[in-house]
DNA sequence: TTTGCGCAGTTGTTTATGCAACTATTACTT
DNA sequence: AAGTAATAGTTGCATAAACAACTGCGCAAA
């Protein structure tokens, strides 16, 4: 088994990477204008697939717990990008409706993210970045 | 330029691995009954390798910035685990000392770390590993 | 020497995660 | 039908990150 390297240690499993991805997004929408965070990104890029879906749907999706959902989704209404939509069939169930702003904000936060995707993958090879694919995927899986 | 596809989109840039880690790391460290969160253990790791050191130093060994630092250092007082003691030459420096409980800790969550590391890196081959690493590296510098 | 700049660290506010415990609603089971 | 289990979502508490604004101390230039 491979014992890992003290940079290894702390690149890949504490979370510098993550936390400064975090950092850029954060930054990057911020000077653009677009007043939301990474996470919150990241339930709107769900929704821009497939809209009116549960908070335990985004939960899978996004791999966060009840608890997180329910703050984010929160955060979310308070900025008037996402509506809670009680289902008529199942009174548990909220359906999470985009708003027309949350709808309005796809083009520009796309276009932030392909930016800032750019600048994080320069001088990285297709052949180099398929294989770190695949070691992320297998790390996940061994994760779970 | 490459783009990113989906799955980059969400497995790369959210975060959701190093998500995974940290709970991985919280339950194991719990299960083994050692009271401290990843980032406790990434500050202690680098006071294992040098002690006495300021909290500016720590924040560049790990990226972090002050008030992350001066609330990590709380909280490691906190359990005992590390002591902040001024600095004679110069009032404004705190030096970090470990505890005999924070030096005690070292050999058992490093013992949990390689554990946890093996499981990660299951099925992963030293070649794979070394271009991740690589891609990973070149990320970093991206974003600085 | 005093003014002002810079550095080390702290505090406040917002956002997010983890876990446990909780309510409300639906489905199962006997 | 009654009671139990499962599901959807919420709330409480501790930890952590980002940024701005702050205190306190050291140093250097006028």
């Amino acid at each position: 088994m491979t014992q890992l390297h003290t940079d290894e240690a702390f690149t890949i499993l504490t979370g510098k990477i993550s936390t400064a991805i975090n950092r850029t997004f954060l930054r990057a929408f911020a000077v653009e204008g677009v007043d939301i965070t990474t996470e919150q990104w990241s339930i709107l890029a769900c929704l821009w697939q497939k809209d009116k879906v549960t908070q335990q749907a985004l939960c899978t999706l996004t791999l966060k717990d009840k608890p997180s959902m329910t703050r984010l989704i929160d955060n979310l209404e308070k900025r008037n990008l996402v509506t809670r939509v009680s289902d008529h069939n199942d009174r548990r169930i909220n359906l999470i409706h985009l708003t027309d702003a949350g709808t309005a904000l796809q083009a520009k936060a796309t276009e932030i993210v392909q930016k800032i995707a750019s600048k994080t993958l320069n001088n990285i090879s297709d052949d180099e970045l398929n294989v770190c694919r695949v070691v992320l995927k297998k790390i996940m899986t061994n994760l779970q």
